[in-house]
RNA sequence: GGGGGUGUAGUUCAGUUGGUUAGAACGCCGGCCUGUCACGCCGGAGGUCGCGGGUUCGAGUCCCGUCGCUCCCGCCA
């Protein structure tokens, strides 16, 4: 049996003495990282969450002590008594905070012991995902998922703070809620004294916020699981966390005021880092128009450049027929790339394939200013003038072309944009670029459904100057939403809601829900807008994203404690599990079908 | 739903054209060792090659199916 921790009471954590504890009597816990066990004298680095200590037993000093020492292995939990001395000259560790002082060990409990983990507990383990996931706790223990962790809960607290020092109040909303359509797709629960009928638990608190500035709350924040029932990605969990935040009688500037509050208290605390504010300013159009995506990476070049218009005319029949049947063509100018091999440009048409662009035209620049390409022979002399002006074509340059839909040619060449970013070496990681994408369209229009979907959500507001379109141009008409973007990734989004129940009732018009369908899924929202609803308006923050990004780690679960696998499985738990038929039948609920 | 990667000892991996008893490192166990910190030296144990089927005299290796993990597309207002 293990020893009982009785008496002992620790006095330090395992990464604060130094050599100001000289001679001091301590108590210390934690567990074992290493022995070094030398026949005589036995050296343990004791580990806890701060850091390590190495604690020495010596025959001399402590016969008895030092026979015990012999049973202790890998993960074992010890707690012991000892005092705090100089290391011998020269045998300074450096590469340990504690590396000037040791602990001679006077008394030994050992608190526990422990099977031999499945990994080292260390930093740079290299194991497979599973076995991780499957020993998460192990997993946890190592240095760098606990500096993660304590990061996001420093993250959180930093916001906490300044949101308070702001006037926001911290207010729950129910995770037992009402399914609403549009959007992700629910989980649901099943009610046991409703049968039949079944919560959904909330892909955001988005309805509760906008009641509470309804209910006069002015200013209020949450920070809070959502769930959605959606594949997985590397910054996708199916739970995950939002700071979700909204105001009363604010504008766009406002909210954005205050998200840069709040990202640049976080990095000053988390990072220790100052940034500048206010962040840049870029319209949807433009972003698409230079970028490709509607969450540019700024850290580098390489834009787009639209060449519909002149390619209408050209002989290249390719071109011209996408460009006169509503198309686009954009090309890229990859400066000084112009020795690619071909299995290079191979393995980017590849890559713009994923994004279903049906090819990848080329032109090289070579040193005498001959182009090499497939297609150079269908521009004229003239032609080809107009694309070295528009493209700024030197030599050593290699410039990409994409055709074909608006949507397929931003995505292809917005990605392979990207993609060039990081394979040339152009990102500065030591960098955070901060943008705001701002007046996105109202609406677009859903190819599956056939119908107009709203871009953001159907509570943001058409900006003023567009309401006469939402009847004529519904599609041409700008909402008052904006996105945050960090590095090409999206930190954050939100929009000045709307607050008068006629708009609201408008944009369900556009949307095509019937008068029945939205008086039974958002009567109350509509009620609770005519009943004096201020104007507001909100965003929300990835939490676990920002941390991820605070932390550069390059997924989400490795800033969640528990996270899921890409099948929605917790490889601990074991969870999803098959519930008791007592259970099913006590809901009313039958399975029909199971994988 | 689709495409790519991957699965061999506790862990990370190697394993040639299909050929004898499937190897290495780390970890683990035992012994020795009083200044290590990736301690050292000697010895040892440890394998349903993810699972199922097929081809073959013979399968870790080839074929078919299936499951897990992972990256991406779709999806995620």
């Amino acid at each position: 049996m293990p020893d009982m921790l009785g008496d002992m009471k620790r006095t330090h954590h395992l990464a604060s003495l130094g050599r100001q504890d000289m001679g001091a009597s301590v108590v210390l816990m934690g567990w074992v990282q290493r022995r070094r066990d030398h026949g005589g004298v036995i050296f343990v680095d004791l580990r806890d969450r701060e850091g390590i200590t190495q604690v020495v037993f010596n025959p001399e000093r402590n016969p008895e002590v030092h026979a015990k020492a012999h049973g202790i292995r890998s993960e074992f939990v010890l707690a012991l008594r000892g005092t705090v001395v100089a290391r011998p000259e020269g045998m300074e560790n450096p590469n340990l905070k504690t590396g000037a002082i040791e602990v001679m060990v006077d008394e030994l409990r050992i608190l526990n012991t422990a099977a031999t983990p499945p990994f080292l507990i260390e930093e740079n383990v290299e194991v497979s995902e599973t076995i991780r996931l499957q020993h998460r706790h192990l997993d946890l223990r190592r240095p760098q998922l606990q500096r993660s962790l304590i990061t996001r809960h420093k993250t959180g607290q930093a916001i906490r703070n300044f949101l308070n020092t702001q006037g926001f109040l911290d207010i729950e909303t129910p995770f037992l809620t009402r399914s609403t359509p549009e959007g992700a797709r629910d989980y649901l629960v099943p009610s046991r004294v409703n049968a039949g009928q079944f919560y959904a638990l909330p892909q955001s608190p988005q309805l509760f916020k906008q009641l509470l500035m309804i209910a006069g709350f002015d200013r209020y924040y949450q920070i809070v699981k959502c769930f959605r029932d959606e594949d997985l990605r590397a910054d996708r969990q199916p739970e995950f966390t939002q700071i979700d935040l909204e105001m009363s009688f604010v504008t766009e500037e406002d909210v954005m005021s205050i998200g840069e509050g709040l990202v640049s208290a976080v990095f000053k605390e988390v990072l220790g880092m100052e940034l500048a504010t206010p962040f840049e300013r870029m319209d949807y159009e433009t972003a698409m128009d230079r970028y490709g995506l509607d969450k540019p990476d700024l850290r580098f070049g390489l834009e787009l450049v639209d060449l519909t218009a002149m390619m209408e005319t050209v002989g290249f029949k390719v071109f011209a027929d996408v460009a006169k049947k509503g198309g686009m063509i954009k090309a890229l100018n990859a400066k000084g790339c112009a020795e690619f091999s071909r299995k290079e440009i191979d393995d980017l048409t590849a890559f713009v394939a994923i994004y279903r662009a049906k090819g990848l035209a080329w032109i090289k620049v070579k040193e005498d200013g001959e182009w090499q390409s497939p297609i150079a022979k269908f521009f004229s002399e003239e032609e080809k003038a107009r694309m070295v002006e528009r493209l700024h074509m030197e030599a050593g340059d290699l410039i990409f072309f994409v055709a074909d839909t608006p949507t397929v040619v931003n995505e292809a060449l917005g990605n392979l944009r990207n993609h060039l970013g990081r394979k040339l070496g152009l990102v500065d990681d030591a960098v955070f670029r901060f943008v705001w994408i701002t007046r996105f369209p109202m609406f677009e229009y859903d190819e599956t459904e056939k119908r107009l979907v709203a871009l953001h959500h159907p509570f943001t507001a058409p900006e003023e100057a567009d309401f006469a379109k939402l009847d004529t141009a519904p599609l041409s008409a700008k909402s008052r939403a904006y996105d945050l973007v960090l590095n090409g990734t999206e930190v954050g989004g939100g929009s000045i809601r709307i607050h008068q129940p006629e708009m609201q009732q408008k944009i369900f018009d556009v949307l095509g829900l019937s008068r029945e369908d939205y008086e039974d899924k958002f009567g109350f929202l509509v009620d609770a807008l005519s009943s004096g609803a201020p104007p507001h308006g909100g965003m929300a923050f990835g939490f676990d994203r920002l941390v991820m990004l605070l932390t550069r780690q390059s997924s989400i679960r490795d800033v969640i404690a528990f996270p899921k696998t890409q099948k929605a499985a917790c490889l601990l738990t074991g969870a999803p599990s098959k519930p008791a038929p007592s259970q099913l039948q006590e809901l009313g609920v039958q399975v029909v079908a199971e994988t």
